[in-house]
DNA sequence: GTAGTTGCAAAGGCTTTGCACGACG
DNA sequence: CGTCGTGCAAAGCCTTTGCAACTAC
């Protein structure tokens, strides 16, 4: 009755890839990946990186952000938790507060929709960017 | 010591793009309003449409989206609000429920950023595409 | 053995941009 | 009249995809 799961195979570039991002908590873009695991299989494509991604998303692996501005981003932490860019650098961190389920229920009433889930993201600047605007 | 703001035109292109979105309340992509400007302006060129966005979102007087699945979408809606995507049909709509602004406090407590702002959006399914769902 | 995967390269979708002409103020 | 804006077309960026060879199970 649910989603067909299919089953997924160990390759190497997939655990590279999937180590990769949960090696680093900096929410790598696709290009970033590539450009880190070809350290270890010079050979990968990044055709391929896009396509684990696709899949270790779909499956739950990993989690798949789309920050306002610009590229996909990846995250290996599960646990539902926020995010935030500093709009001068780009950046995306996470921000480790507690999910607000209510805010579904709310949703839900006010729209009609049936609600699966949110995406929240908070923009603002990041404490080095802070600093380095305050040095001039 | 705000930001400079360039003065606009007022030219018929950008006002047919502006009533455009003011006048949907389906949160219109950019070529969607490149297609209803057209039947009124027919020489008008995507080009135009994406920098009259630009310009546009830039001096606040329309709201850019980046819905997860795919492209920019615009809001001529301009206080605060949430959003809903049905993971569907992709429609995108407006949750009228009133900004958290204690998620910002939070959040800038939790992470050391300044937060200027947040986006947040629900994914479900909408009421059409339930019934349409129950309906197989 | 055979489905799932990979590399490579090409294609695709959306958005941005260079340029010369046009029009707003 | 000087800018700012426009149309057109080309380029750009990120992501997806077709295909034949390959490999995990």
């Amino acid at each position: 009755m649910a989603a067909p799961v299919k089953k997924l195979r160990v390759t190497r570039q997939r655990q590279f890839i999937l180590d990769e991002i949960g090696r680093s908590s900096e929410h790598p873009t696709a290009d970033e990946i590539y450009r880190r695991v070809r350290r270890k299989l010079p050979r990968i494509s990044l055709g391929t990186v896009y396509r684990n991604l696709e899949v270790l998303s779909e499956s739950g692996l990993v989690r798949r952000l789309t920050p306002g501005g610009g590229q996909m981003r990846f995250d290996a932490r599960l646990s539902p938790h926020y995010h935030v860019r500093c709009t001068v650098c780009g950046r995306v961190e996470d921000v480790l507060v507690p999910e607000r389920a209510d805010l579904e229920q709310e949703a839900a009433r006010a729209t009609g929709y049936e609600i699966d889930g949110h995406t929240l993201f908070f923009e603002g600047i990041c404490p080095q960017c802070r600093a380095r605007r305050a040095a001039h």
